[in-house]
RNA sequence: GCAGGGGUACCCGAGUGGACAAAGGGGGUGGACUCAAGAUCCUCUGGCGUAGGCCUUCAAGGGUUCGAAUCCCUUCCCCUGCACCA
């Protein structure tokens, strides 16, 4: 039923009638743009969703009337590409089964992939293939790539400006970085350790003779409590020359430190056995601490050396227990009688501890010895505690009483300013591993270009962007606001990787979050670039067209600048929610810095993320659906649906095959019903003639178009606040569903020439807004339902529904709740009395009982008091005793009921009584007045809910 | 740790003070159609009930209110982000 050609028809279609090329007007534009595709792998579900969102609004705001541009481009900036290129090249097994078969590239093709300028060529191409037939309304005259020359004088205009700013700073920084690359890496370039922060660490310098052997802290507060020093004496230590200081550290920290340390100079090997029992100074305390063997200690983190503190440092208070019961070491270093003289040292005060904490974190954990698996956890827990609780000691000198946060500050300040300390970084959690298989190392990056997020008066005039801009959905602004605040300098240049180059220093490339943040304004631009010399677009030539600055330049298409201010600023900004953080701040600080305010972003929309089968989505673990697939499968306007139905674009969503097709049929079912209204009007309607809604006689055809206007006012309200599902959920479930309950109803009537014409009539009617309603969702579908029942000129073109309040009349809705209320009681009382009656007698409210309605629902509250005083002052009821009765019934209920006015029931009853007879199976007598009534069932009528007699 | 979002029936998920035993979908049940299967349509899907009703439920406990899934407090649990980068 659902058929690819007429997709395909449809899309060339559109293509030839130019429809999504839009040009500056004297209509009210809409603007949109989506966060363009880094064409690095294929199209998968999710992508599809994010894609489809601004496609389903900027059709609907088109056929609202509106000059809708949404554009497209390809971010081909940075790295990654080039990994992928080298690993193809090399063969590497994992990328070339990721490509070969999530990604599904043809070997042929893949071979080329040797070249990244390759890899985004194919992408590009397959992602723009994709979008076409998802029958997206993109303008594509004004695609472009960020390494197009003309981007590139963009960009390089962008930082000409941020720096004439003064929003760029040089200095230095600590990253993650692949040796073998020779590049830093990002969490997914690796193969192990993502998410692994990099932390910074104290070293603190001991001196021994000449030299410093050098430790390495998180916690300098404690060098106080330090009562020995250890190295593990398994291992290989080195001298090294730093400046004119030689320091005593592992062999492997010297690797390690020749990232972040420039003019470090091996000096020679150590006897690393020969240092154990000697002793070093302590720079604060000036103490001299005994260097002691331990195995805890490891080479390959921070500098091999640790300074021992047994009261706070459950490690180390364990390694000391350890050591004094091994006899045989102690004797082979001669240490014993000093080790045995150790005692720990409390330095810190912890509510809920004694004086020395550490050993009573080792009692409570049971940890056994130094080897013990446990033994970080309690590291970690005493960390956190004294971090968070702890109090220097009274008698630590200088710092007493000081939290243990600011006392750390302090000393750190301390001992760099003296230069008895340095520091370094090193990773949180080892081995962290790229994904080429060698092991990263942290690495200082000096002369790093910086955008300067932190600046304050950038940061306020950002807020200020915020405050006047809409967010989709609204909890979302207080991440922004904290995200705006929180964030530091960021790096924006690299060494490798495609890009921009910094127009002051073109060793460096300007880094791909940083070169698309204001990217949507060149949409407005690209179609005039196809004629013009890059070299052309300087400083003056963007300045004029984006600044309205004067110029002298007549090489200056005609109508460029125009376009650009008649599309800008954007309406709307939609991305992924991870993007919140970065991606979409970056575009909110540049717009402010750039651009003047009315300029500014007026809206952004963030997405959610995209599970498959309820597991999360991602190429590198391969449990995606290729878009390119499931349309092969089910048809662009399924995948389509279904990804707007299934969630909203905020929230997560869940490609569940089973659902899909549940959608798809859904969506035949549309198609369907379209048939048959055309079967039931016997010849093929046309859609034009019924624009307005027919005059119902029936109270069943004046519901549904009470309910249809319903729905398309709830559609529009969802639609303009982006909430596809909520929209659908109106648009499709709950329209199939009053059409279902309509033609239930009618089904009998059909038959019936008189009553046939007013059905006719009302679906014709309902058909042509229901196909527009659609139109944004499944625009082929529609196209092809719209012009097959003779609408005018292209449904995606098509006047957008507008709700009629005049028609939505509670009053409508209020009586067929009557009838269907009625139809569920006679069911229940066959249901509990297991009977089949041959006449059911239905009788209606007297009159006074409305009245006394009426006055309840003016008092409002369950006052019976009033309700009684008010009803014997308008005399409606002769029998004091049962009016009040009836007011204490109905006073609980009034709260509850939507009283919406007097209903004609002995009217719809008769308008519908073949309908209930046909439901109960038995003859149905309606009676005003209880002229037949043996069971006394009559006084139990009410207003909208008629009693029953079943026999 | 910090920040944000959550916990609703078999599953997914609406619902932010009264129309709620709680939309819609999926799954299941029974029925209609059919030689049959499929598709489609209708019914039911917390418990009880021979008269349209009653009882128990929205993570757990406590509170505010005539009235709470919805507001407040406490506890438990889950998800996402925390950066050198798509």
């Amino acid at each position: 039923m659902i058929d690819s050609n007429i997709e395909s028809k449809w899309q060339k279609k559109w293509q030839d009638a130019k429809l999504f090329q839009s040009n500056p007007d004297n209509r009210e534009k809409v603007f949109l743009t989506v966060a363009y595709p880094y064409p690095s792998g294929a199209m998968h579900v999710g992508h599809g969703r994010t894609y489809t969102v601004p496609d389903v609004y900027a059709r609907f705001k088109r056929m609202q009337g509106y000059n809708v541009l949404f554009p497209m481009g390809w971010h081909v900036t940075g790295a990654p590409v080039i990994g992928i290129a080298k690993r193809i090249g090399r063969s590497d097994p994992w990328t070339l089964d990721i490509y070969q078969n999530v990604h599904k590239v043809p070997l042929n093709e893949l071979k080329k992939f040797t070249d990244p300028h390759y890899i985004v060529k194919y992408f590009s191409d397959e992602y723009r293939n994709v979008m076409m037939k998802l029958g997206y309304s993109i303008d594509w005259r004004r695609e472009f790539t960020t390494i197009d020359p003309h981007y590139q004088k963009f960009i390089t205009w962008q930082f000409e400006k941020l720096n004439e700013k003064g929003l760029v700073r040089k200095g230095a920084h600590p990253v993650k970085y692949c040796p073998d690359d020779e590049n830093p890496v990002g969490d997914h370039d690796l193969l192990e350790g993502e998410g692994v922060a990099i932390n910074e660490l104290i070293l603190v310098k001991f001196k021994i003779g000449e030299n410093y052997l050098v430790a390495a802290t998180f916690r300098p507060e404690t060098l106080f409590g330090a009562t020995n020093i250890w190295l593990n004496p398994n291992e290989e230590y080195v001298k090294v020359k730093i400046n004119d200081e030689e320091w005593i550290i592992s062999k492997k920290a010297y690797y390690n430190l020749l990232n972040q340390k420039s003019n470090l100079e091996l000096v020679g090997e150590i006897d690393t056995p020969s240092l154990i029992g000697q002793h070093a100074e302590n720079p604060v305390t000036r103490e001299k601490h005994i260097i002691l063997p331990a195995s805890f200690v490891d080479p390959d983190y921070a500098t091999g050396v640790v300074y021992s503190v047994p009261a706070h440092a459950p490690a180390d208070y364990i390694a000391l227990a350890d050591l004094k019961k091994d006899t045989e070491t102690l004797n082979k270093y001669d240490i014993k009688d000093s080790v045995e003289k150790i005692q720990p040292i409390g330095l810190i005060s912890l509510k809920g501890f004694g004086n020395h904490p550490a050993a009573e974190m080792i009692e409570k954990m049971s940890i056994k010895d130094q080897n013990d698996p446990d033994l970080k956890a309690a590291t970690n827990e005493m960390y956190k505690l004294e971090h968070a609780k702890g109090v220097m000691g009274k008698h630590i000198p200088d710092y007493a009483g000081l939290k243990v946060p600011q006392a750390r500050d302090e000393i750190k300040s301390y001992l760099l300013e003296t230069d008895k300390g340095d520091i370094m970084h090193e990773f949180a959690e080892k081995p962290v591993i790229c994904r080429c298989g060698t092991e990263c190392v942290v690495k200082i990056l000096d002369n790093q270009w910086f955008l300067k997020y932190s600046d304050e008066e950038w940061t306020q005039k950002t807020l200020n962007c915020l405050e006047n801009m809409n967010t989709v959905p609204g909890e979302i602004r207080s991440n922004f606001e904290y995200y705006l605040n929180w964030l530091h300098d960021w790096a924006c240049a690299r060494r490798i990787g495609l890009g921009t180059p910094l127009p002051w220093d073109p060793q460096w490339l300007i880094e791909p979050l940083s070169d698309s943040t204001i990217y949507m304004s060149y949409y407005a631009i690209a179609p005039y670039l196809k004629d013009i010399d890059p070299e052309q677009m300087d400083e003056e030539f963007l300045d004029h067209v984006f600044l309205d600055k004067k110029t002298s330049k007549t090489n200056i298409p005609q109508g460029m600048k125009e376009e650009f201010n008649y599309w800008y600023p954007l309406d709307w900004r939609l991305s992924a929610k991870d993007l919140v953080g970065n991606h979409l701040s970056f575009h909110l600080f540049h717009h402010s810095a750039i651009y003047p305010q009315e300029k500014w972003p007026q809206g952004v929309v963030v997405f959610g993320m995209g599970l498959m089968e309820g597991q999360k989505m991602s190429s590198s673990k391969g449990n995606i659906v290729l878009l390119e697939d499931a349309i092969k499968i089910h048809g662009a306007d399924v995948v389509r649906l279904f990804l707007m139905s299934s969630a909203e674009p905020w929230q997560d969503f869940d490609w569940r095959e089973k659902e899909v097709i549940g959608t798809k049929k859904r969506l035949e079912w549309f198609i369907g019903f379209a048939e048959m209204v055309d079967e039931l009007h016997g010849s093929q309607i046309k859609l034009n003639d019924y624009n307005q809604a027919p005059d119902a006689n029936k109270s069943i055809n004046a519901w549904i178009i009470s309910q249809v206007n319903q729905r398309v006012q709830d559609v529009t309200r969802a639609l303009e606040g982006f909430q596809t599902r909520k929209a659908l959920q109106d648009a499709l479930f709950l329209f199939k569903k009053d059409i279902d309950h309509y033609l239930h109803r009618v089904d009998h009537e059909l038959k019936e020439e008189n009553a046939k014409e007013e059905i006719n009539q009302v679906l014709a009617y309902v058909l042509g807004i229901w196909i527009r309603l659609m139109a944004p969702f499944t625009p082929h579908t529609c196209e092809e339902l719209w012009n097959r029942h003779g609408g005018q000129g292209f449904a995606s073109d098509a006047p957008w529904p507008e709700h009629d309040l005049d028609l939505i009349d509670e009053k409508v809705q209020k009586s067929e709740e009557i009838i269907q209320g009625l139809v569920e009681d006679i069911r229940e009382i066959k249901k509990i009395t297991k009977s089949q009656p041959e006449k059911i007698h239905i009788y209606l409210a007297p009159e006074w009982k409305w009245k006394v309605f009426e006055i309840a629902h003016q008092v409002g509250k369950p006052d019976i008091g009033r309700i009684m005083g008010q009803a014997i002052k308008e005399n409606i009821h002769n029998d004091k005793k049962e009016l009040a009765g009836f007011a204490q019934k109905i006073a609980r209920e009034m709260a509850r009921m939507h009283y919406v006015g007097f209903v004609d029931e002995k009217r719809l009853l008769d308008d519908a009584l073949d309908f209930v007879a046909r439901d109960a199976n038995a003859e149905i007598i309606v009676y005003q007045e209880p002229t037949y009534d043996p069971k006394n069932k009559a006084r139990n009528a009410l207003p909208y809910k008629p009693a029953l007699f079943i026999e």
